[in-house]
DNA sequence: AATCAAAAATGACCACGGTCAATTACAAAA
DNA sequence: TTTTGTAATTGACCGTGGTCATTTTTGATT
């Protein structure tokens, strides 16, 4: 049994987080450099890997904690009317993903924990993504929008494997223009969404 | 206008990137160190920097190979029949890939490059990946064993997202049994080149 | 208050990828 | 052969993430 933490420690880890957020505020995500953090946040290097496994643990954090407001902003519309409609409430995550390079490597590290320990952040939003968009799917399906000869879970991992590609193929063209990955999505939903023969 | 490069240089990349094969072979992807290649080598570590752009770089050129190794045996294997076949010569890729984490970050970072420049050996195995996929889903919508109301080129490109969506789960659980890669792709594929209403 | 075991924090140290001004080897021109 | 410009290589050095034996802090017990 392990025992509660010290109020110490409640606040050198509320410390840490705070001003990592900080820096990614005026750095952006790929500016964090773990020295920097210890820094101004006033304790040793050792510190914080005691409180985190490492910089992804901390990364994981922000991200998730990001991830879930977006979340809260999806579920604040209600269930979409149709497909089109679910393409569109997808925009804010691909924007917020496709802003940093960081934040798609490290969705994709934890991309696959939709049944394992919800421990971390990152793993819970998952979780509750996948199963938003059950729910959104299962309400089309009953609506005749959609095709019905799948379940909507694996209609919803299909949505999130087209939202990875549209990122992955979003970072590897170095944004001169392009299409950005909201319109590059519509195609790859409208062709797996309908209604099937 | 660059000149050609002297013998000398071709010499000492073919060096390096025999002597990185080995260690792989010993150690897998994951094991290999520069330190340990250029000492093996015999070169100074600048020298694998002013061959390769980064680590990323030499692994690129090994990985491209294996990848169109794995490309060869596809072609040969000549075009499925059906959707069941076409997933079932897949099964290599995921193989291959599904071996080391290492292999699948790689391939993701330059996923996206079908069309720029096909300088590096990886975009050129991604560009021959899609169209071959290309070509074979062409044969099956003109067999009328799959759907005909999308272009094969985005279903092409589908199929590589459902590849990276399930190797990306089967990296998020510890490999303990759980369904393989293989098997997890099908109902994806299924789903996906159905015939459409 | 004094004692003590567990918790928390420390910082010197390491591993590893990557850089670049300086040096050496080469091949063409004089 | 000697000179000379450039291609090729060198290795000391750096940035950054991560480790761990040691030290300090804390709060319960006597």
């Amino acid at each position: 049994m392990t025992r509660a933490p010290q109020k110490r420690r409640l606040e050198t880890r509320a410390r840490l987080l705070e001003v990592a957020a900080a820096i990614v505020q005026e750095q952006g995500y790929s500016g964090l450099r773990v020295e920097d953090v210890v820094a101004r946040a006033g304790v040793a290097k050792g510190t914080l890997f005691s409180h985190f496994k490492d910089k992804d643990g901390l990364l994981a954090v922000l991200i998730g904690d990001e991830v879930m407001r977006l979340l809260d902003g999806m579920e604040a519309r209600g269930a979409p009317q149709d497909a089109a409609e679910l393409t569109a409430r997808l925009a804010p995550h691909l924007d917020y993903v496709g802003q940093d390079r960081v934040i798609f490597d490290l969705l994709l590290r934890y991309s696959g924990t939709t049944a394992a320990e919800p421990d971390e952040v990152v793993t819970a939003g998952f979780i509750r993504q996948v199963t938003l968009l059950t729910r959104w799917l299962q309400v089309l399906q009953t609506a005749g929008q959609i095709r019905q000869d799948q379940p909507p879970e694996l209609l919803a991992e299909g949505i999130q494997a087209f939202l990875n590609h549209v990122l992955g193929v979003w970072f590897c063209m170095e944004h001169d223009d392009e299409t950005p990955p909201g319109r590059a999505l519509a195609p790859y939903l409208q062709a797996w969404l309908q209604p099937a023969g």
